[in-house]
RNA sequence: GCUCCGGUAGUAUAGUCCGGUCAAGUAUGGCGGCCUCUCGAGCCGCAGACCCGGGUUCGAAUCCCGGCCGGAGCACCA
């Protein structure tokens, strides 16, 4: 377990001062797992500031949508992550027009009428678009009639001058401000208040200097924005702050692009945004992967500019190593069948550790006596562990006695009371099996990560737990206990 | 195509800035064994990597050049 690498410069700011921007047009999922964990971790190493800024200034293409507000609040105080502040761009339009205005009075930025076209033709040969050049007071004039309508959507942009000789055409004289047309595309939370809203750069870069962030922490695909950003804070005459560009974080098998999770949704692949196969925080958090396993993955994984693609099973090795200690264990028989055991000599008792190394936990108690003339008891038995049986076969029940297996037909097995010691078990090679008395069962299904689901048997006692309880059913894997009802429904995590 | 960034075992990571102690450490996964009345945990062992080619140097994973491969950006998205 190692820490994280300071961070650059730290010594040079008073408070280090994070931030966290998600746009909240969907849940947060794994992908945005690096940005949190970051910003987060390092705010609290150098017991700095995490602030929390939700990006949402496109209420057309990115529409953001208000039940994701909360959601991504929820989901950051699940991963432990809560912020210290926090901020919603779309409150904030007035500051942006008013360094808008700053910009356009220096000669800083301009108001471009150019078709998006003729504009590109023109950048591309690092030409000047004739609105660049004109003065102030048109840029202003021009200003007023994006702000009153006179200008309908598309029809004029505010772009901040930069040198449109840059290697990058990307950067050259890049948009600031657009106009959306808000009668048509209403913004969620201030409706139709606003025409001109800010792009990414300018409310960002002009957020970041204002809200003192001191150290940029965001994926690397942010590095040309930093380069078109730099010129904004030069115009202001502002000092860039430090920026860590991290890489793209995959998970083997994983969706982890917010349009394909959400178009999953809406076509009804996934039928929740807490749906198994999704790597959403909430689905990952309804299977029992605990956030402590995702921060110390995070944090080893580290803030390089490389990309990297986890496999699951390093996230849920970190996993298993916070369940393990926790979890306690119980029987689920999966796609039962009933085993017959005759020939019993007597009543024997078995007892059940709920956690193999602390005893002191407790235990599960179960008596099981002969009944009837055959001398019989009945139990579930799960079908992957009979269809290894041959006849003859001694196998044991684990903690209880050990079998010989006389009779195999599609549906039960008959067996007859073999011997009690585990000792006996062993010399034998005997496996071990576990079972459940056939009345000591509840249904239980238990949801998988690819969302079928294992229908089966589970002791009764597991009525008392309850959800959201991480527990191990023995030899099939972690789980997390969803639900308790007439049945049990429990998430697979891992093995 | 243009502009950037990166490339250590299956996966992830340490080392790369400030060349030698790295014939490369760690975790996870794999394999084998021990232990354990779970196919979990624990313990022991094994296999497994510096993208390639040149150059500089007594010496290169580390520096330089070229190539290859991967990624990102090139929106009136964030």
């Amino acid at each position: 377990m190692k820490g994280l690498p300071p961070l650059p410069n730290a010594e040079k700011y008073e408070r280090i001062v994070t931030r966290f921007s998600p746009n909240p047009d969907c849940v947060l999922h794994l992908g945005s797992a690096r940005a949190i964990v970051l910003c987060y971790e390092y705010a609290k190493m150098y017991k700095g500031k995490f602030i929390l800024r939700f990006e949402d200034t496109d209420p057309k293409l990115k529409r953001p949508v208000p039940e994701f507000y909360d959601k991504i609040r929820e989901d950051l105080d699940w991963l432990g992550c809560k912020p210290d502040k926090e901020y919603i761009q779309s409150d904030r339009i007035p500051i942006y027009y008013e360094h808008a205005e700053k910009l356009l009075k220096n000669a800083k930025a301009y108001v471009c009428t150019c078709t998006p076209q003729d504009f590109r033709q023109k950048i591309l040969a690092k030409k000047p678009c004739p609105c660049r050049e004109l003065p102030p007071e048109t840029q202003l004039e021009r200003w007023e009639k994006m702000l009153n309508g006179k200008y309908a959507e598309g029809e004029a942009v505010v772009r901040v001058k930069t040198d449109i000789t840059h290697p990058n055409p990307a950067i050259r004289d890049w948009p600031a401000l657009r106009i959306i047309d808000t009668e048509k595309y209403p913004h969620p939370r201030v409706g139709g208040k606003y025409r001109v809203w800010p792009l990414y750069n300018f409310a960002c870069g002009i957020d970041d200097h204002l809200m003192g962030v001191t150290h940029i922490i965001r994926g690397k695909e942010h590095l040309t924005n930093q380069h078109r950003q730099e010129y904004l804070y030069a115009h202001f005459g502002w000092q860039y702050p430090e920026a860590i560009h991290y890489g793209r974080l995959k998970i083997t098998g994983a969706f982890l692009s917010k349009s394909k999770i959400v178009q999953g949704i809406r076509d009804g692949t996934f039928k929740s945004w807490d749906d198994p196969r999704l790597a959403t925080f909430l689905a990952l958090k309804r299977r029992g992967i605990t956030p402590e396993a995702i921060r110390q993955l995070i944090i080893d994984v580290g803030p390089k500019t490389a990309d990297v693609t986890l496999s699951w099973e390093n996230l849920y090795a970190y996993n298993r190593k916070i369940l393990d200690p926790k979890a306690n264990r119980y029987f689920f028989v999966s796609d039962p069948v009933q085993l017959t055991v005759q020939n019993l000599p007597k009543a024997f008792h078995a007892k059940l550790n709920l956690h193999p190394d602390y005893p002191e936990r407790g235990f599960r108690k179960y008596r099981v006596e002969p009944k009837g003339e055959a001398r019989e008891a009945q139990f579930w038995i799960s079908r992957e562990d009979f269809e290894k049986f041959e006849v003859n076969r001694v196998v044991r029940l684990m903690e209880l006695f050990n079998i010989t297996v006389r009779k195999v037909r599609s549906y039960e097995v008959e067996a007859d009371y073999h011997s009690e010691t585990y000792q006996e078990a062993r010399t034998l090679k005997a496996p071990l099996i576990h079972w459940i008395p056939i009345n000591e069962g509840m249904p239980c299904q238990v949801v998988m990560p690819d969302a079928t689901v294992k229908e089966g048997v589970a002791e009764k006692l597991c009525k008392k737990l309850k959800p959201d309880t991480a527990i191990q059913f023995e030899r099939f894997g972690f789980v997390r206990i969803d639900a308790v009802n007439k049945k049990l429904v429990a998430y697979y995590a891992h093995k």
